[in-house]
Parts: C-alpha cells; sequence; structure tokens
DNA sequence: TTGCCGCGTCTAGTATCTTAAACGCATGGC
DNA sequence: GCCATGCGTTTAAGATACTAGACGCGGCAA
C-alpha cells in the first residue's frame, strides 16, 4: 500500500469551480527530499550518520529524502540540527543555480584608483554587498567542516601561504592572489596545509554598517 | 492526557552529560503557534474561516496556535496557503522588533541638492535599501486586503489626496506630505477613501538593477 | 570464496498528527 | 428570557509520520 502516499502537494480536493481566488500556484519548497540530499552529501555524510547526530533513525532520513512522507517541522528541525542550519534557511538554499565559486588571480577584475588598486573579486557585483575581514592562519590552522552560518555571503583573496578551502563538498588549494565567493550557508571550511603562515583578506554579509 | 505532548523542542533527553558538542540553544521558529495566531489576527481571520481557507480543519488550526502539535511541512504549507505567504518567510517574520512604520510629514529629513531636493523617509535608512515608483488611485480604488508579497520592504510618501493604510491590521489615513515604511511580508492594503484622486510615490525592494 | 562492514531501502508496530463532532462561552436579535 | 450564531477549545476515531529491525546490494580484506 505504498502508492498514493500523498494527494498531491496543494490544491487536490476541488479541481472544478475555479475563479475563486488569486489561487497561485506555490512553487515554493519544490521538494524537501531532493534538497536534504544534497545537503547531506555535502557534509559527506550517510543517512546513518545524519541520523545519528540528529536523534532520529535512518529510515526517515531515508523516507524524507524520497519524499515518501511529510515531515513535522519538529522532526525537521531535529533532522536540520544535524548541520548547523535554521529550517528558513533550509528551505531558500539554492541548490542549482550554483554561481561561480573559484576564481583565479587573473579572473580578477583590477580597478586603480589614484594611489590606492583595488582586485574586485567577482566580475560582477551585482546583488553582491558585501564587507571584509583580515585574517591570518597559522600552519594546521583548521576552522572544522561544521562552520555553516547563517544566511549571507562569504569571499575574501589569500595574500600568501596556501589556504584548502572546502565549499558544498568542493575542495580546493588557493594560494597567493586566487579568491572565492561562496554563499555562507554552504557548508564550509578553511584549513592551512602549508608550513607558513597564510594571510587572507575575507569579508561576509549582512553588512554590519 | 493533555499535558506532556512533547519532550520540550531540543535538547530534551539527556540534561546530564554535557560538554559533548557546541550544544547550542536553537533559537530559531520559537513558537509557530503564536506567530500563526499573530499573522491570522493581522488579516482578521477567525480559526474557521482560515481553515476553510486553507483546507484542513479549526481544530488543527487551534491545537497549532497552543503548540499542541508540531505540523507536517505539508499541513504547514496548506494552512499559510491561506494567506500568501511562503513558509520561510513565515518563519522568518519577525513580529516583535517591529519598526516604526508611520511617519507624519514633519518626521520625515529634508535632504537638498542643488536645485533637486530630497525628503528621506525614515530616520536612517540603515538595512533599508530600496527603490521608488509612481501610483495613481481615483476614489474608491482599493488593492484588497490580500496584498501580501514575497520578501522586501515597502515604502512611499503620499503626494495628494487621501490614502487609507492598513498593515498588519493597523490602519492609518494619511495626507500628503505624511509617508510609510513597513516589510512586505506584512498584509498590507492601499484605498483611496476620498473624492479626488490620490497620487503616491512609492517603492519597493529588492532593488531590480 | 567467505565473512564482515556500511550503504540505502523496505516492512510492521508505535507514536503523532489530523479530522469530525461535540462542548462551553460569549454576543445579538426577537 | 430564549434562541441562533460565532468564537476557541477539546475529545475519539482515523490517517499519517516515525521507529526498530530486517533485507538486498556492493566493496574490501582475509
Amino acid at each position: 500500500m505504498a502508492g498514493d502516499f500523498r494527494r498531491a502537494h496543494g490544491a487536490g480536493d476541488k479541481p472544478a469551480a475555479p475563479g475563486t481566488e488569486t489561487a497561485e500556484a506555490d512553487d515554493d519548497v519544490p521538494d524537501i527530499g531532493s534538497r536534504l540530499k544534497e545537503l547531506r552529501k555535502m557534509h559527506g555524510l550517510s543517512q546513518r550518520e545524519l541520523a545519528k547526530r540528529a536523534g532520529v533513525t535512518n529510515g526517515t532520513i531515508s523516507l524524507i529524502e524520497q519524499n515518501r512522507i511529510s515531515p513535522s517541522i519538529g522532526s525537521l528541525k531535529k533532522v536540520l540540527g544535524g548541520f548547523p542550519i535554521s529550517i528558513a534557511d533550509f528551505l531558500t538554499l539554492d541548490l542549482k543555480p550554483r554561481r561561480k565559486v573559484f576564481y583565479e588571480a587573473k579572473e580578477l577584475r583590477e580597478i586603480s584608483k589614484g594611489d590606492v588598486s583595488f582586485r574586485l573579486v567577482g566580475r560582477d557585483t551585482r546583488g553582491r554587498s558585501i564587507q571584509m575581514m583580515h585574517e591570518r592562519y597559522v600552519p594546521g590552522a583548521d576552522t572544522g567542516e561544521e562552520m555553516l552560518s547563517h544566511a549571507g555571503e562569504e569571499c575574501g583573496i589569500v595574500i600568501s601561504g596556501v589556504m584548502e578551502l572546502t565549499v558544498g563538498g568542493e575542495v580546493r588549494k588557493l594560494v597567493a592572489g586566487d579568491a572565492f565567493y561562496f554563499d555562507s550557508r554552504l557548508p564550509h571550511r578553511f584549513r592551512n596545509p602549508g608550513t607558513i603562515d597564510c594571510v587572507v583578506v575575507s569579508a561576509c554579509t549582512p553588512p554590519s554598517f
């Protein structure tokens, strides 16, 4: 009896009698299953590992990912508790239109302004409003892999040394001049695999002033 | 048997044995019940009316608002389908720290720039990035009360005539020189109760260019 | 091969949510 | 007063989500 588990999602009771409301189709939350699966894979976890962290069973994870059940808010909260992300962020995470993440040194746009010289990260800044910081990583320094903060964007440039950056399961080694730009809600991790300090100029949203 | 419906929300099983994880208390989605109740009241609906629109029963609404149950994603989606708002927006809606909404003419900050003179809506623009439009309402014009769009902000100034504006259940009559500024996710409605045209300069986010 | 392990899936049983229909309490007209 | 109407709440029956455990599969080492 595992066929018609759900009478669709949305308007499904009264197919006739139109023209009552604005009746716009709901395109939000296309399917939670795929989102969860992708998020889980990004973290490199198995269903059982996630289940253990979240305090649910592996079967539940499996059923949710197959969209066989519609989890309760409480359950979803528990599951997402496995990796630090809020439900709202989870529901609005844009998995598909993944914007360009890694930039090589030569891809940066250089902007000279009198004595000062800017190097613009990302080819166009549209839809990107950020703020910068200055960081130094000693050899072996590691932020851990659970660095999934709240909504926002994060970017930076490696000044010196080598930086191993993991974003959404993708790993890259960046050297001086290279840069990055990604959605902060994607799981990410900074690690200095070298033998000398690594200096990075990074930035994040939202603008704090 | 209506007492211990839920073993709290979050860490509730193992009160002892600390220092295991980062174990940060989850402050997101404090309680869905209050949010739903407030949203419903803003629309001036009864539990039964909302239930009818949403395609659920009034009992369900009642139980959810009391936090006696944790609705499934599907149910919550149906309920929120009663008024156009997404789940993510619903969960992130900031009910409490309601920013100032209404401004009288004399509260606007005047900014002169050569021949041109701007009147800044809102005392400070921090965290507010918007774009304007020009609107005219004939006598009796009414946008209806379901004007709840997606995330964003909305503001404007009445140029001439009288504008009756409803925001989050609060009603105000604005005359020439008065202005408004609110979160677009709050239910709002524009109506011209006068006998002459009402001209308004309004604006909304996100910036479309 | 054999055994062991971990993976994702499925099934039966339990816990939880959802429904339908009552209840108690107000308010307003007759 | 009395009835009708509408409100939010509650309860038993039904539907659904969740659990615990087993299943089949594939990889890997002995």
